[in-house]
DNA sequence: CCACATGGTGGCACCACAGC
DNA sequence: GCTGTGGTGCCACCATGTGG
């Protein structure tokens, strides 16, 4: 049996993961886009990781020839080559791939980059697997988990050494090995027996979402006792193992929050609930000229700009709509040039843009104000301005939050993507689908790339789709607003 | 992937009271 | 009066939801 490194992680997490992936590979669903989008990040902190180590050779990646990657690894070695990224092995049934071999006082150290920004457990089991099969072939000294330094804020050029933090888990991953061999063992005596019987839980998602999530959760219906509103995962599990899965099975000793209760109720006897007194205490705190305000913003994980820091929400486009007390609206946007730090000229544009006076509204207002904050951190000069925004601000989650509305096809959730679609399931001019970009991650990822597409026709659509959604996203909160004035 | 806000949970100090 | 149990209330911590 031959294993690769991410195989025996996911083996840990659940056998039956790794049985599928075996044997019925064919029924892995289909990667989700935007978790695959960010992960993307990944790829480029490995190359800048290299840089702690300058000078070494790159074992380059060939997918149809495993032999070949780990034979010129050897070779490397044999020549005396003291740095190797990509270093390839295969040995003791494991395929690895070391990120940075180095060699230092005749033994050989193991880098292993991460993108993420603390050491987490499926990190040293990860780094463990490889130098299981390492320690086969060469003297190894220390192993390091190379992550990112988040508390590093970019200062004109990056300093490669501050951006990444080295983390020394060989300890961690020596305690590790006595028991790699027997879990191997059960590894192997599991794939070639009958698929394990294995339910769902909370390992399908705990450390990392599954392939298989689809196949093995397809008798679980849509809505059901899984999407209670902030219920742990492992109440859930309780509930789901004692054989209630749909909302009609939960007997009336379990308790429930309110909204829990609210929410289940509305699923039994679908109806829209309206409590007029939190929906008219909600309006009553709005003056005019009402302002709805949206952000987005982009996230690297290696800083681009002077005062970033990396994965800092990264302010690079904003949509104003205002409406006066005549009923007036007019809209007003900002995006950034994707060269250059957005930051600064978003600022002055959104100050000169907002009224004076007047709610600012936004979904989820924690988002929006927390930009703000930073901002005003950023620029001493335009510090009291943006700071005297914040209690101008009105969040248009709060009277779902607290049930002043709620539709049935809510479903639990009173995201924006939630609740926007319940009101409006036929409105075509508040459909996302329809829109190149219809979700904040999808405009993070759009804009974060932006800068290395050549093609400037093609820059200019991305830039006109990015303003479309960003629009859309405004309007949605003018068109729910004024669903709540009509329901007092 | 990260940050933040919020709500739920569980631990702990504290108190009352029963039993010895 | 001491001890142990059980109830209560607070606070710290953790999980979840939400945004991008």
């Amino acid at each position: 049996m031959l294993l690769s490194k991410s195989q025996y992680i996911r083996g840990l997490q659940c056998h039956k993961s790794l049985w599928l992936y075996k044997h019925k590979r064919e029924l892995r669903s289909a990667p989700d886009s935007s978790a695959e989008t960010l992960f993307n990040i990944g790829y480029t902190v490995g190359s800048y990781a290299t840089d702690l180590f300058p000078g070494g050779v790159e074992i380059e990646f060939t997918p149809n020839d495993f032999d070949g990657m780990s034979r010129k690894t050897a070779d490397l070695i044999e020549q005396g080559v003291e740095t190797i990224y990509e270093a390839t092995f295969n040995e003791n049934g494991i395929f690895a791939m070391v990120d940075v071999l180095h060699k230092s006082n005749g033994k050989w150290n193991i880098y292993e980059v991460k993108a993420s920004t603390t050491v987490k457990e499926y990190h040293r089991d990860d780094a463990a697997i490889q130098y299981y099969a390492l320690s086969q072939v060469l003297d190894i000294g220390k192993i390091f988990l190379v992550h990112i330094n988040n508390q590093y804020t970019r200062q004109g050029e990056l300093d490669v050494c501050a951006l990444f933090n080295m983390a020394d888990i060989t300890d961690e991953v020596l305690e590790k090995q006595v028991e790699i061999k027997g879990t191997l063992n059960s590894f192997d005596a599991m794939l070639q027996s009958d698929m394990p019987a294995i339910d769902i839980g909370p390992h399908c998602s705990d450390p990392y979402g599954c392939d298989f999530h689809a196949h093995c959760w397809q008798d679980i219906p849509d809505y059901s006792v899984f999407n209670l509103y902030r219920m742990s995962g492992t109440k859930k599990f309780e509930l789901y193992y004692g054989g209630i899965i749909n909302f009609e099975d939960i007997p009336s000793d379990i308790d429930l929050t309110e909204t829990q209760h609210f929410q289940v109720e509305a699923s039994i006897n679908p109806e829209i609930r309206i409590d007029k007194t939190i929906i008219g205490e909600f309006l009553d705190t709005l003056e005019y000229p009402i302002s709805f305000l949206d952000f987005e913003t982009f996230q690297n994980a290696v800083p681009r700009f002077s005062d970033q820091r990396p994965y800092m929400q990264m302010t690079f486009q904003y949509s104003l709509q205002v409406m006066t007390d005549s009923g007036e609206l007019s809209h007003e946007e900002y995006l950034g040039d994707e060269n250059i730090d957005p930051r600064r000229e978003l600022s002055e544009r959104m100050l000169r843009h907002l009224p004076p006076r007047g709610s600012i509204m936004a979904y989820n207002q924690s988002f929006e104000k927390g930009r703000i904050k930073e901002l005003a951190a950023l620029f001493p000069d335009l510090r009291d301005e943006l700071l005297s925004l914040l209690d101008r601000f009105v969040d248009l989650i709060a009277p779902f939050r607290r049930l002043g509305y709620y539709h049935p096809d809510f479903k639990g959730s009173f995201s924006i993507k939630s609740v926007l679609p319940a009101l409006f399931p036929d409105d075509p001019e508040l459909d996302y689908s329809r829109l190149e970009i219809h979700d904040g991650g999808m405009a993070m990822d759009t804009f974060a790339n932006l800068h290395l597409l050549k093609d400037s026709n093609q820059r200019e659509k991305i830039r006109k789709d990015l303003l479309a959604y960003c629009q859309l996203d405004t309007l949605a909160m003018v068109r729910i607003w004024e669903k709540l004035k009509t329901a007092v």
